[in-house]
RNA sequence: CGGGACGUAGCUCAGCCUGGUUAGAGCGCUGCGUUUGGGACGCAGAGGCCGACAGUUCGAAUCUGUCCGUCCCGACCA
């Protein structure tokens, strides 16, 4: 298949787009592959598009390769589905009416349309069952940003699972994962799966595909040995020990006039930070107030704070923390605290300087067991130096695109909505379901982060938009017409740039849309009736004959 | 939702602080000519409701207010 530059909708750009700051967000935009229609929504234009549909068909064939089958949900979808699992009230959640007034949503993912579909099995002889439609999804995502890294409106890959137990899930999630490995690898994404956040799908366990890239918005935690990756909102560190202080018989008060933070509390008292301990009190749903408790120089996670929790919880205001502690915020700590303490586990063993819960007052001395009582849990955010949990390694971070994430959903959504089938003993049971997401649209992205150098991209061979890019010169357009049809005829997808530009103008756009090779029929190569040949990410070069296009490279 | 920045030609930007007749540059675009293996050159052109609205003023791209839009940081996030 040959396309002419001449007659395609391909607008390069030469100058990076004023909005834009991620690497793949430049040179998709540069390279004419996308553009924007206004924040997080993106028009795919030709070449785009191609690249697109190339991740898409990957996708295809290896979820048809596992027996996974496609079909094709709506997007516009009533709202009575998602009253019942209790997902209409997310704030991302598109909500709009019909004429009648009736009332829709435009989803984020299938879980309850697929779910109710599911609703018509009826035996465990059905099962299992392994479905997945490629379809639009709508997020009134707060602050779509990177381009097609966080968008509002994209086109997103979800399967569902089914099946009679956990045990059958346990085999379709792990079947799944395989997949998703398969996939990545032949899109050339580089990915980690790792544990993660299971966010507003709910769920038991979920795995998250991370692509390491130079934007994104997550940030990926791997050990040098590489014996360890996870979320950072999730991942362990292991932190330095503390340079504590001699140990006293009982807390000491001291008095601290004025001093709110942990480093001028450290400065004050010429203790380490690390030997300090920081409070943080939180209001659960139901109005009681937790304490939250880290070491002085380590950040509270949120997010494990709730899952320690078990329950919504948010920031205590200055007046909870007066009822709750009669002492100002800053001079909080556990000793006399008569909530629950939720300690961070860095914080079992040696003797912390506390707030003393008198404003203006802290304690050194304080050990947990004799002086206060507290569960112990991960609460802290890892951070640069810590050491891998598995082997002492040095943790290291780097920002990700999520470009994949799998989920356990058990009966999270076949409850509800009624899907049941009858199991070998006649009992009626709830399917017990998985779901499964990947974005092509994020892989692209991605792919770019990974693969580009300072004059473009460099497609990895099964997304490029064609398999061979063909500049034709002045006065050599024949032998390039020639080279196109021989490569065509090979089976290769060929852009062929017949525009009437300088030479330089169309290696530089070839450069930029990144195809893996480059043939250029011109005078130097006329000379021998033969055609020069580029490699995009090698830049080795080499003069062939036309009839030898399409055999090895 | 909090903080910050920006909005002038298709793109990248200057002009605004210190208001003054016809609003500029580079790239891109059209025509003609010369050129032609890494973004050429000459000549001639086209292209703008200066984000919107309201105010101040004899006069607003420029000052003030409100709104809208876009980006960045944070919060948030399959």
């Amino acid at each position: 298949m040959i396309n002419r530059a001449s007659q395609l909708f391909l607008p390069t750009l030469r100058d990076d787009p004023a909005d834009a700051e991620a690497t793949s967000h430049k040179l998709l935009v540069r390279g004419g592959f996308v553009r924007q229609v206004s924040a997080g929504l993106w028009t795919f234009l030709p070449l785009g598009w191609r690249v697109h549909r190339k991740v898409e068909r990957i996708i295809r064939e290896e979820m048809d390769a596992i027996g996974s089958q496609e079909m094709f949900a709506p997007v516009l979808t009533p709202a009575e589905l998602w009253e019942k699992t209790g997902r209409h009230g997310i704030p991302e959640l598109f909500k709009l009416k019909d004429r009648s007034g009736r009332d829709f949503i435009l989803p984020l993912s299938h879980e309850e349309t697929f779910t109710f579909h599911a609703a018509e099995l009826q035996s465990y002889k059905q099962l299992p069952q392994l479905w997945y439609h490629m379809q639009t999804k709508d997020r009134d995502e707060p602050r779509p940003s990177g381009g097609l890294i966080r968008v509002r409106e994209f086109i997103m890959k979800d399967s569902y699972s089914f099946d009679i137990d956990e045990a059958g899930l346990d085999k379709s999630f792990e079947l799944n994962r395989e997949a998703y490995v398969r996939i990545f690898e032949r899109c050339g994404v580089e990915t980690f799966a790792v544990q993660a956040e299971s966010g507003i799908m709910g769920g038991n366990e979920s795995r998250d595909f991370l692509a390491p890239s130079g934007s994104g918005g997550n940030t990926l935690v791997t050990c040098e040995n590489g014996d360890y990756a996870a979320d950072l909102e999730i991942a362990h560190g292991v932190p330095r020990a503390p340079d504590f202080p001699p140990p006293l018989d009982a807390p000491e008060e001291i008095e601290t006039p004025g001093v709110t933070t942990i480093e001028a509390l450290a400065a004050l008292l010429s203790v380490d930070e690390a030997a300090t301990s920081k409070a943080m009190p939180h209001t659960k749903s139901d109005g009681t107030v937790v304490l939250a408790l880290v070491r002085g120089d380590d950040r509270l996670e949120e997010a494990k704070l709730l899952a320690a929790v078990g329950a919504d919880v948010r920031p205590s205001t200055e007046d909870e923390i007066r009822g709750a502690f009669g002492a100002d915020p800053g001079s909080l700590g556990p000793v006399g605290f008569k909530g629950e303490v939720i300690a961070d586990e860095t914080l079992r063993d040696g003797q912390f300087v506390a707030g003393a819960n008198r404003t203006d007052w802290h304690l050194k001395g304080v050990e947990q067991g004799r002086d206060f009582e507290a569960r112990f849990v991960d609460l802290r955010v890892p951070k640069e130096g810590d050491r891998c949990p598995n082997c002492g390694g040095a943790l290291q971070f780097q920002t990700a695109i999520e470009v994949g994430h799998i989920f356990k959903l058990g009966t999270k959504y076949s409850e509800p909505l009624g899907a049941r089938v009858l199991d070998e003993d006649g009992n009626e049971r709830p399917i017990v379901m998985g779901s499964y997401g990947i974005g092509p649209g994020r892989i692209m992205a991605a792919a770019v982060e990974q693969h580009h150098d300072e004059n473009g991209i460099i497609w990895p061979r099964e997304l490029a938009p064609y398999d061979a890019h063909v500049v034709a010169l002045p006065g050599a357009e024949a032998i390039a017409e020639q080279a196109a049809e021989v490569l065509s005829a090979a089976g290769y997808d060929v852009l062929l740039d017949d525009r009437d530009a300088r030479a330089g103008e169309k290696f530089a756009d070839a450069d930029l849309i990144g195809c893996p090779i480059r043939i250029t029929a011109g005078k130097k190569s006329l000379e021998d009736g033969k055609v020069d040949f580029k490699d995009r990410a090698t830049g080795e070069e080499s003069r062939l004959d036309v009839a030898d296009l399409g055999k090895e490279q």
